[in-house]
DNA sequence: TGTGAAATTTAAGATAG
DNA sequence: CTATCTTAAATTTCACA
């Protein structure tokens, strides 16, 4: 229950988005609690029609989620890291192992499998660095074939967000 | 009104949250439409008292925003890239022009200023590799002196949040 | 904090352009 | 596909004890 977002729901293809929805989305993206009618008058729509097409968003899962967005101070996880994870070629295998722990894992923000320098990039949250020592070591010790562990320690989030650039959605 | 999610909005300290708030987070983290009754006979509450304090939340800035998540495939940004950028220790300063360039950008999702191997670390959003080699371009045509841009390219994004972890949520 | 009433919002259906 | 209107249900807001 507390992790929502793998990417296990994809939005069918085949229903392209018309230039109302795109500007349902834009708006639903920074505030979802807006009201159908609210949205309704700024893009000359109908409140129903709002609601149709809102309703179809969510069940087409162009629309995954709803969510609060809290505040990390308060939480008490005010540190941010970024670590690059590597493996040698020979213990390559062993990256499934991995991915698979590190996705229910809390204090992963969000993980990456990547090419370049990396294997996977994982942005994650912690109370402070003993925290994240010890997330590290629990890693190592379940997968050893881990080569290595770079970690970039966020001086400042400049932007933190995961709304997405929509084309006409002014 | 593009992006809601720079960190302008700082919770206030001095009020602690107890038990009830925290697993009410929790819970309206990874779904912002609940029903307070239905949180409320989850936690043991009445649905007043969880809407009470989901309004203080609110205004205390703990809860920053309640966004709907988006199909990144369905609005034809599919492409996931990961950015470090370098400057050279005499064009330092020019780190501040960039950040402020970056954080409006809707391609950007996350942007963080680190330690290590790069100043700046970028997450983005694009359609395809044409279109962030044109971002990239403009980038370094406004900001010359950036040093270099080490690009990953996301094979697949295993974890993609911002569910903070909620010691007590439970 | 809880209870209960009022106001708002959502949802669903029916009709028509 | 749309708008409008109607009805019902669900939810939030606000008074008060």
């Amino acid at each position: 229950m507390s992790d929502s977002d793998d990417l296990s729901t994809a939005a069918e293809p085949g229903y392209a988005l018309d230039a109302f929805d795109r500007r349902i989305l834009a708006r639903v993206q920074s505030d979802c609690h807006r009201p159908a009618e609210s949205i309704a008058a700024e893009i000359g729509l109908s409140a129903s029609a709002v609601q149709r097409r809102l309703r179809r968003l969510r069940e087409r899962g162009v629309i995954r989620a709803e969510v609060a967005l809290l505040d990390a101070a308060a939480l008490g996880v005010g540190l941010t890291l970024i670590a690059g994870i590597g493996f040698e070629r020979e213990h390559y295998a062993a990256l499934a192992r991995l991915r698979a722990l590190l996705a229910p894992e809390p204090a992963v923000q969000q993980a990456y499998s990547t090419t370049g320098d990396d294997d996977l990039v994982v942005i994650l949250r912690v109370a402070d660095m003993p925290a994240y020592d010890r997330l590290c070591a629990r890693w190592m010790a379940q997968v050893p074939q881990i080569g290595r562990i770079t970690t970039q320690v966020v001086i400042e989030p400049l932007k933190v967000g995961l709304a997405l650039p929509v084309p006409g959605g002014d």
